[in-house]
DNA sequence: GCCCAGGTGAAGC
DNA sequence: GCTTCACATGGG
């Protein structure tokens, strides 16, 4: 049975927080619902009582692309039970309960995060928007709908100039992707092949690429891989780490991230994206 | 104008 | 080892 809607039950799942807590960038509120692609399908999302209606422009017949996407069989109590136990944690999950990770596709991911450093979240929105705009593949939309774009493949973008990549904004960002690009579409880099090694080396795989240094890999990690020990360290952790952790005494950037590496567990990136999510939301 | 942004890599002590 | 700096661009 093929059809163009259906509804995804689950429950502590706050889809607004999730799509917009900048692990990805590509989602668009229109009024209660959510617009954005995933691969190469146009989804609209919105969250109604019984968990997540779904909505596309062709009709499917699995939906597994959209529930692997969405991690909604992910028991979020087991993953939270598996947090230390310590106060400032225990306050943020109370504060951002729903609060979910996504398992995104490796090539946008790796892609989306090169160009994140030293940029604000609107800013990677707004970086990426052009890329896909000018650069994506245009995509089948519902009547009514604006207009919709893959991620520009690693072929694409490796077709393109330094110049034609600096005028989507990215600055000194474009020849890092670009070279990653032309790694991949030479076969010398496979955007997937990492997901399938242990962490340390997925992360020193990643890692290889010029413009990904540690923080950006755990992203990747983390929000295309399912290394759900993976913490990356960003200004905002710092300051959340700081303020939550060590609020008498300055704490150094190794002692930061020597306590982020240790003291989370096995389920530490859920853990930091509550703490993100707190620290840039709530105050 | 000034400071900062989901950093990284290279150069300087 | 650790600290400082350049790197584009735009928001607040």
């Amino acid at each position: 049975m093929s059809a163009r809607e259906t509804l995804i039950p689950v429950c502590d799942y706050d889809l607004a927080a999730t799509l917009d807590s900048g692990q990805a960038f590509r989602w668009q509120r229109r009024g209660k619902a959510w617009a954005g692609v995933i691969g190469r399908r146009w989804v609209r999302l919105e969250a109604v009582h019984a968990g997540i209606r779904a909505e596309t422009t062709e009709p499917v017949a699995d939906w597994h692309w959209l529930t692997d996407y969405l991690q909604s069989d992910v028991d979020l109590t087991a993953v939270i039970q598996a947090f230390p136990d310590d106060p400032p944690l225990q306050q943020a999950v109370t504060a951002c309960r729903g609060l979910r990770l996504l398992r995104q596709e490796p090539w946008e991911c790796l892609a989306s995060f090169m160009l994140s450093s030293t940029k604000q979240i609107v800013q990677i929105r707004q970086i990426i928007a052009t890329l896909c705009e000018q650069h994506g593949t245009t995509l089948a939309v519902p009547g009514g709908e604006p207009p919709a774009f893959a991620f520009p493949t690693p072929a694409q973008i490796a077709g393109l100039s330094e110049v034609q990549l600096r005028a989507c904004k990215m600055g000194f960002r474009a020849p890092n992707l670009l070279a990653a690009a032309r790694m991949v579409a030479e076969g010398a880099f496979d955007p997937e092949r990492w997901r399938t090694r242990p962490l340390a080396e997925a992360r020193a795989e990643l890692m290889q690429l010029r413009g990904v240094g540690g923080k950006i890999a755990d992203c990747v990690l983390l929000f295309a891989g399912g290394f759900n020990e993976a913490f990356p360290v960003d200004v905002w952790i710092k300051k959340a780490l700081q303020e939550l952790y060590f609020p008498r005494r300055r704490a150094s950037e190794k002692r930061l991230q020597q306590f982020a590496a240790t003291h989370f567990g096995p389920q530490g990136g859920y853990a930091q994206q509550y703490l993100f999510h707190y620290r840039r939301t709530m105050k």
